[in-house]
DNA sequence: GAGGTTGTGTCAGTTTCCTGACACGCCTAA
DNA sequence: TTAGGCGTGTCAGGAAACTGACACAACCTC
């Protein structure tokens, strides 16, 4: 098709987004034999290393609206992969766990992440993985930093 | 709330998405007295750089499929932004363009965008942002790279 | 203690985007 | 010439996400 010269990739935003875009779409791919969303996932992930997440916590963890995380949490609790009181013990925080079968669906399904994580590393040496995670905190910093208007610095 | 020690952020995908995400939601952040969403703004900014694309590229290019950019850029031409011939000049490709309107519209855009992406660069050295350009190319490369399948090279 | 602020869970409505499928036109190779 | 593959534009249909709004509980401040 059209090859013109003009290079757009030469801006770090669009490469981030095109970055973040491939490590999605090759999760997706793993993720749907196992009947599973990128979403789904994450939110599986996050009740494993922090149990007892708030719904609000969760979805702030998997980057979407506790409107969205609390339908999710629905049918995940539902189908038996988690589990949530009735009651709020305290407040109206309902502390999220993980059920026997969840943590077994969570195994692979963290295998198989783990895995496109591994291959989007290939060719990535110890350093450049350190120097990309500095990066990338540093990015995330300054943009959160907000100061939505015109500031910069001293 | 919950702060427990476990760290999740070790995970370099994990930090490849916040910080997408948190672009994003800082471009919208500009975009939005705009009246503009940030696919909006990347169909126009695809469009000045490159002439004439069509319906399939410009979608390819933003990351969406060709069904959504349809439908922008069917919205886009009605608001007179951007013209589309009536028929085909070839095959069934529909290259459109930009008009002196939505060239006027891009460039405050554009400076707004250009800003955020400044302020995310914020802190960073040129060497740095060197290497990560360096470093997502690599890692967009290697999840591109299909072979869906466990292949892990020599 | 009273009042404001923040955070949370939930309900409703809507928008946005994607998946699936079709017909058409270019291109290449037999 | 004649298939076949490929890319494209387009038509539904459905799934996923968001925005907006409400009531309640904890926290902090005065």
């Amino acid at each position: 098709m059209s090859q013109d010269g003009v290079d757009l990739p030469t801006s770090l935003g669009y490469l981030l987004k095109e970055a973040s875009s491939a490590l999605r779409a090759a999760m997706e791919e793993v993720l749907r034999p196992l009947g599973m969303t990128v979403t789904h996932y994450s939110c599986l992930e996050l009740l494993a290393q922090r149990p007892g997440l708030s719904n609000s916590e969760l979805a702030r963890g998997a980057f979407v609206t506790r409107q969205s995380m609390n339908v999710l949490l629905q049918a995940l609790e539902r189908d038996g992969y988690v589990v949530r009181p009735a009651q709020a013990p305290v407040g109206k925080v309902l502390p999220t766990q993980l059920t026997p079968s969840g943590r077994a669906s969570l195994k692979e399904a963290s295998a198989a992440v783990r895995a496109v994580e591994r291959r989007m590393l290939t060719g990535l040496t110890e350093t450049d993985q350190a120097r990309a995670f500095t990066i990338l905190q540093s990015m995330i910093h300054s943009l959160r930093d907000d100061n939505g208007g015109t500031e910069v610095s001293v």
